[in-house]
This record gives C-alpha cells, structure tokens and sequence, in this order.
DNA sequence: TTTTATACATCGAACTTCTATGTATATTTG
DNA sequence: CAAATATACATAGAAGTTCGATGTATAAAA
C-alpha cells in the first residue's frame, strides 16, 4: 500500500477536513482516524500535523471550536464548520474540478509512455 | 477569469513540468508560456517560481539540461525528461488518481451544501 | 501496576514557494 | 538611433508549511 506524496497531502488536507466536517463536528483525534479510513490508509495525519492546521482553519474562521467533557471523562475539543467554511470549501471544490480538467487534458494528448 | 489557490498549483506544478517535458524538449520561458495557455491563464508562474523547479527536478536528475544557442541568438536552456523521469511521471499520476477517488469519495457521500 | 490508547499542544528542523532583484540580449516602437 | 518591451535565466531573502519529537494528561486494558 503506497503513501501518497507530501504535496498531494497537504494541497488536499483543507477540503478533506473541511469536506469531513461539514458532514459531522469531530475532534482532532477522531479526524485522523476518518481520513486513514477513507483513504484506506494512504493518508494518515500526525497529530503534529493535523493540530496546527486545525489551528490554523479557526483563525481563519473557517471552523469554530467548544471543548466538550466525554461521556468517557476524556475532553474532547470538538470543531464545527462555520458558514465561510462552507463557502470556502464549494471554492475548493472548484479549484479541485479546475485543476483536474488541465491535468487530464495534458495527459490525454501525451503519447504513449510505455 | 479565477486562479488557483497556492497549494494546488504547488502540488501539480512536478506533474505539469514533467508531463509537458515528456511531450518536448523545452525551457523555462517557453514552459511558463505554455502552462499559461493550457490552464487558460488560471495558472501562471513567475519566473522566479519556475527556475528553482526546475533546478530541483535536474537534482533530482529527473529531467536533463543543456544550452542551445537559438536562431535568434539568444541562448536557451533546454530540458528534457529523463527515463528516472518517466517513471516518475507515472507515479505522480497515480498519486493524483487516488488522492481524486478520495476526494470524490468524501465529496459524494456529502449532504447538499446549496 | 504497567502499558496502550485516547486526546491535545507546541517547538524546531527542514523544505517550499514567492517576491524582488539582477544580468543580459533581441525586437519593436517612437 | 534611442528607449521601451519581450525574451531568458538566476538567486537571495521572506514567509509559510509540514513533520517528527517531545510533553502533558486521562481512561482502559493487560
């Protein structure tokens, strides 16, 4: 099972978690499990990485966050998508058709490789 | 006419070089002409961005350098893709392949945003 | 009671990109 | 013919990023 590359991670890190988050609120922890799982283990966040670009997207005010006592007794810091999330994360879903559109085009028209 | 966001031309700019070196020799003023025209003008790097690109990719010995005089007797410096190249080429197609299945894994699966 | 899993945080190293600046030649325009 | 513009490459420094290492703390499992 090949690791993706550094770059495609973080390009595709913001609209992951915002994508992740506009479906359910969850808490850093719960975040890098959902993405190893939907990636079927490709993309796999440290806590060191992922924390800080949580950080960041709230002073963006991309998300906001409450801290929450588990049923468990664990605090949990939860985070919710906030509406300029939202609006960011429809532009990143353009941005994510757009480039796609060049890169396949210049695929298409190349010849053969093998 | 929208561009880009940073983190994605980033994460394409090695894919795009390489796919375009493995169609022709070329070099860096061309190169940045002929990104801008592909992508419709939503991508368009500066020289100072391109330069060090391909100076790392030539570390890299994934693509190869030589100077050209042209007819109008400016000099050039052409780069070709090399074999090491090519294979990465194919991996970084690959790489994007999946990250793409992700994304549109997360993105389907969403609730309505409208 | 020790280890493992859960949970968050931050620091510093390493790496990248971008802007600005510099050099130089050819072509076009006034 | 002089000035401006386009072509062509290069590098330094600022700013931003990721990531591994480290630290704190609690709950559950062994």
């Amino acid at each position: 099972m090949e690791k993706l590359s550094k770059e495609l991670i973080g390009a595709s890190s913001i609209p992951i978690i915002l994508s992740i988050l506009s479906k359910n609120e969850s808490y850093g922890y719960e975040i890098i499990q959902n993405v190893k799982e939907i990636s079927n283990g490709k993309i796999e966040y440290g806590d060191g990485t992922l924390y800080p670009v949580l950080h960041k997207l709230e002073k963006k005010e991309l998300i906001e966050s409450y801290w929450k006592m588990g049923e468990s007794g664990r605090k949990r810091k939860y985070y919710k998508i906030s509406n300029k999330g939202k609006k960011q994360l429809l532009s990143e879903k353009e941005n994510w058709t757009i480039i796609n559109q060049i890169i396949s085009k210049l695929w298409k028209i190349e010849p053969s490789l093998t």
